[in-house]
Formats: C-alpha cells, structure tokens, sequence
DNA sequence: TTAAGAATAT
DNA sequence: TATATTCTTA
C-alpha cells in the first residue's frame, strides 16, 4: 500500500457507513447528512442486525457511526466493544446523551468519537479523518509485519498476528490481523472514487447559476467577470462539487454553446469537414433541459431545502478543501 | 499564489 | 463521449 492510496481515504467521497440506530426518523436523517457528503450510506436498525451485516461480509465499510441507546437488543456499549474485538472499523457515536459517565465509557471502550445530538454538518464532513488515521496505523503495522517477515530484527513482540477474543454475544473469535489487513487493502483499491455524473438537477442548477451570471463572454474583452466556475460554484452552493468539476463542464457547456450559435452568427467559425458541411450537431444535454420541479426533484434539492428539526439549515459553503489538491 | 481556460488524458 | 487532469497563461 502506498501513502498515495492512504491519501486517497483523506476525504468522505464514497467512504462506507453502516448507521446504526433504533429511531428510524434519526437514522434517516442522519443518512441524508451524510449523504450530502457522498458517504455510501447503509442504514440499520439493530445492532445485530449491524454485527451480521459485518460479519458476513457480503457488503464492507470503513466506518461504523451507532447511537447508545437501544430499546431491546444489546446495548451501544456491548456493540461498540464487538466490533472492537473483531474488526478494526472506527466506531463513531452518536447520541443524545451528554452525561460524561456515558461519554468516557464510550471513549474506554474504543469509540473514535463520541457525537453530541443534533450532529452538525461539519461534523459529519471531518468524519473521514478516523478512517484516514485507522488506514495509517494499518499501514504502519503492514510495514512492520513485512520488515518482520524479511528477517530484519524486531525489538517488539515475536511477530504475533494471531489475536483471541472473547465476544459476549458471539462465542470466541479468532482474527488474523495480517490477512484481515491484506483484504482491506484490495477492499480499498476497489473503493474507486466515484466519477461525478451531471443528472438533470444538477445541471439545472448549472443553468440557473450560470444565467444569473450573464452568459459567459466568449471573448476575454467583456471585463465584467461572468460566468466562471468559482462563480458558478458558489451559486450552485452543492457541497460537495468541486470547482474543477465546474470547470469541466462549463467547458463543454461554452463549447457547446459555440456549436449551436455556429448556425446563427458568422463571426464565430463553425467546424467544416473536408467537403465543408457543418459538422457537429446539438449535444441533447445542452439542449433546453424541461425546468425542474421542486417536487421532481429529490435528493439534490432536498440538500436545499432539507430541515433538520431543531435549526433549519444549512448546507455550509465552506466545502471540504481536499489536501491533494493544495 | 490563485484561478481561468485550453489542451490533453482516461 | 463525458468527465478528470494537466498545462499554460494572466
């Protein structure tokens, strides 16, 4: 594993959550937050229900965010001690629970964080560092195992991969570190950053920002600033966007743009082919797209519009700044 | 030093 | 082709 494929764990884009709690209005709420973020979200009721999700390890995640509180069941306390005991996912929780007995108790049994209720946004944004920090220690064992392995001499223990463990709920586990880190390792190759698709909401808000701008002046000449992506980013005001994704697309748009008024205006040269005739036809996404309905529209505007019960919202505009990128 | 816009890569 | 990344320029 090189540090480059650490890094790329260093924002919450496609990071996995498994949400556990027993308040399906919370967890459903706290999904749509993490969502704003692009966390692949997968929401559970019941702590067992989490534990055989992990277990059978048909779906992976790289981060576990639980309440406390659980009307039957085991308790957040019995969970969070688990899964410490047989993976090593950084466990979040959340609760509303601000006795610090609670807290310390969440934090001895290995809890990353412990969450006030309501979550804020920026909280949930910063969670990928815990999953960032947990894949540099992975990394450093790894280093250490194989410096191990080679011969080289080792002040520390004999090597010991092995660790037993008693589980409450489960009877004994036996882990293999070593392997159970090559398998994250591949897992998190797999986890490919997820290529930005421009649906019809988002486009339309493209549009929307970029007509309130003023169409771009397709010469440098016009001085008034108009349509350039940072500009388009901001009114946009989706969290998530990059301006480089702006960028892109206002490239292509500005582009497209030149193709169809290639029909119209003389001043502006159309692409021949060799036998002159006009090449290059409508691209249908920059053709008018029908105006979006708040109804129509679900996710994208919800993140507008979205209520969190206590203080209504919010997306923040400081969006994550990622580090490769600086 | 930042960001726009073009060019190029995937 | 659509989107990302890199390069050049301001």
């Amino acid at each position: 594993m090189k540090l480059s494929s650490i890094e790329a764990s260093f924002n919450p884009h496609g990071l996995r959550a498994l949400i556990v709690d027993h308040n399906p209005t919370s967890l459903d709420l706290l999904s749509k937050m993490l969502q704003v973020y692009r966390y692949q979200v997968t929401q559970c009721r019941r702590p067992r229900e989490a534990l055989s999700l992990i277990r059978n390890g048909q779906s992976k995640f790289d981060i576990v965010i639980s309440g406390v509180n659980f009307s039957s069941d085991m308790n957040g306390v019995q969970f969070l001690e688990i899964i410490n005991c047989e993976t090593d996912l950084p466990v979040v929780i959340v609760s509303a629970d601000d006795r610090k007995d609670t807290i310390i108790e969440c934090v001895k049994k290995g809890a990353c964080a412990y969450l006030q209720k309501p979550v804020k946004m920026e909280d949930l944004q910063l969670l990928w560092q815990h999953v960032a920090r947990k894949e540099m220690l992975r990394f450093r064992q790894m280093k250490h195992i194989d410096s191990v392995e080679n011969g080289e001499p080792d002040s520390s223990n004999g090597g010991e991969d092995k660790e037993f463990c008693g589980s409450s709920d489960g009877g004994p586990v036996l882990v293999d570190r070593r392997r159970k880190d090559r398998e994250d390792e591949q897992d998190k190759v797999e986890r490919k950053k997820q290529r930005l698709v421009w649906t019809d909401e988002l486009h339309q808000l493209f549009l929307d920002a970029v007509e309130q701008l003023g169409i771009n002046s397709l010469n440098s000449l016009d001085q008034s600033i108009k349509a350039v992506p940072k500009k388009v980013l901001e009114l946009m005001n989706v969290p998530w966007l990059t301006r480089e994704n702006v960028a892109s697309h206002l490239q292509k748009y500005r582009l497209n743009l030149k193709k169809q008024s290639g029909h119209v205006q003389e001043s502006i040269p159309v692409p021949t082919s060799d036998s002159g005739v006009s090449i290059g036809s409508h691209d249908e996404l920059f053709q008018t797209t029908p105006l979006v309905t708040e109804l129509q529209a679900p996710l994208l505007l919800d993140h507008y519009y979205m209520d969190l019960g206590s203080n209504s919202i919010l997306i923040p505009n400081d969006r994550f700044h990622d580090p490769d990128h600086s």
